[in-house]
DNA sequence: GTCTATAACTCGATAGAC
DNA sequence: GTCTATCGAGTTATAGAC
């Protein structure tokens, strides 16, 4: 039974590195140092794996994303927080490196991922929202859309830093996120 | 001779629908109607004929840009120009699709995919400063910023599009940053 | 529950006839 | 310049001993 743990391991490490495509069972049994017939012992296959091992970064995510954009703090001060989170660029994000793959159509993968995004979308949204209530920011926009637009720049920044080879390069993006939400201040 | 053209071709037709690493030699092949050898005669191998196909492609996502962020109207309207593309979420950036992929990591991938980042921001920055320069938005932010944040929009709007199943989710993220953007002006 | 051995297939690339 | 045939390695998955 050591063996299942040791391949969920080796799973969410080796695709954090390179996704789902790039990881063969090889590579995942190498790794976890389990033998061959112990992949198919304990998971119906290399995808099922696969969303075993997602849904644990997914709710490993989840829970850093409540405790970064938590409860202490004024309510921009807490989606800055977010946005504060200090990002290698050439890595990528754990759950939306997928998002690009086709494997992404297969529903056992995407719904750890698009689990993750709704619940960060909720977060942000809801401190956004508290944020209008509080008169921090302007009432104008929908604080679902720009928690949606804040998430596309914090993914599109890996993107941009990738193909920059600019491991910074995400940084200014959200910081530039940072100054515009800050312009919807005292209207 | 022929071959080669259709290499090229199916190339660019397969890898702007897969990416590069979910397509092979066989598809491209099969997609072009090109015999076994000739891939291998016209071309290094398949990343030497992707090399040249995202050259094109590259070629021809900057003359578009041009056109889009063009020289008539409002240098803010220009802006807008290219945030109002509407564009299908699911489908992803014919350049930036290559981004999450560990081939980026190639130069010959990565080069053609740069190149067009690099122009759109030059294009991008050029008519925010110019708006700026006229007044139509706020000086305190930094052109090249501003434009660098505007392309991680449009990029991260493909990845929440995917993962949301929303071909629109992509263009509500544009809308919005318009909408900050406008929030820049009038001070 | 774990292992070794291997099946059946596809990968990117090459050889050589025409 | 194009084709058919095929290579060696690597892929996902299965069989069956322990």
């Amino acid at each position: 039974m050591k063996a299942k743990g040791e391949l969920v391991k080796a799973a969410k490490k080796l695709m954090w590195e390179r996704g789902y495509e790039a990881v063969s069972p090889r590579d995942l049994l190498e790794e976890s140092g389990a033998g061959q017939g112990s992949l198919y012992h304990h998971f119906k296959g290399k995808m099922d794996l696969a969303s075993v091992a997602l849904g644990e970064v997914s709710d490993e995510m989840c829970e850093l994303a409540r405790e970064t954009v938590g409860t202490d703090g004024s309510a921009l001060d807490r989606v800055f927080r977010y946005l504060d989170v200090s990002r290698d660029g050439l890595k990528g994000c754990r759950m939306g490196r997928f998002a690009a793959e086709s494997s992404i159509a297969e529903a056992s993968l995407r719904k750890p991922v698009e689990r993750y995004f709704r619940e960060l979308q909720g977060l942000l949204a809801g401190a956004l929202r508290e944020a209008q209530a509080e008169g921090e920011i302007a009432k104008r926009l929908d604080a679902n859309e720009l928690a949606l637009m804040i998430m596309a720049v914090v993914q599109g920044g890996f993107a941009v830093s990738r193909v920059y080879r600019d491991r910074n390069a995400i940084n200014r993006a959200t910081e530039t996120a940072k100054s515009l939400l800050k312009s919807l201040r005292h209207r």
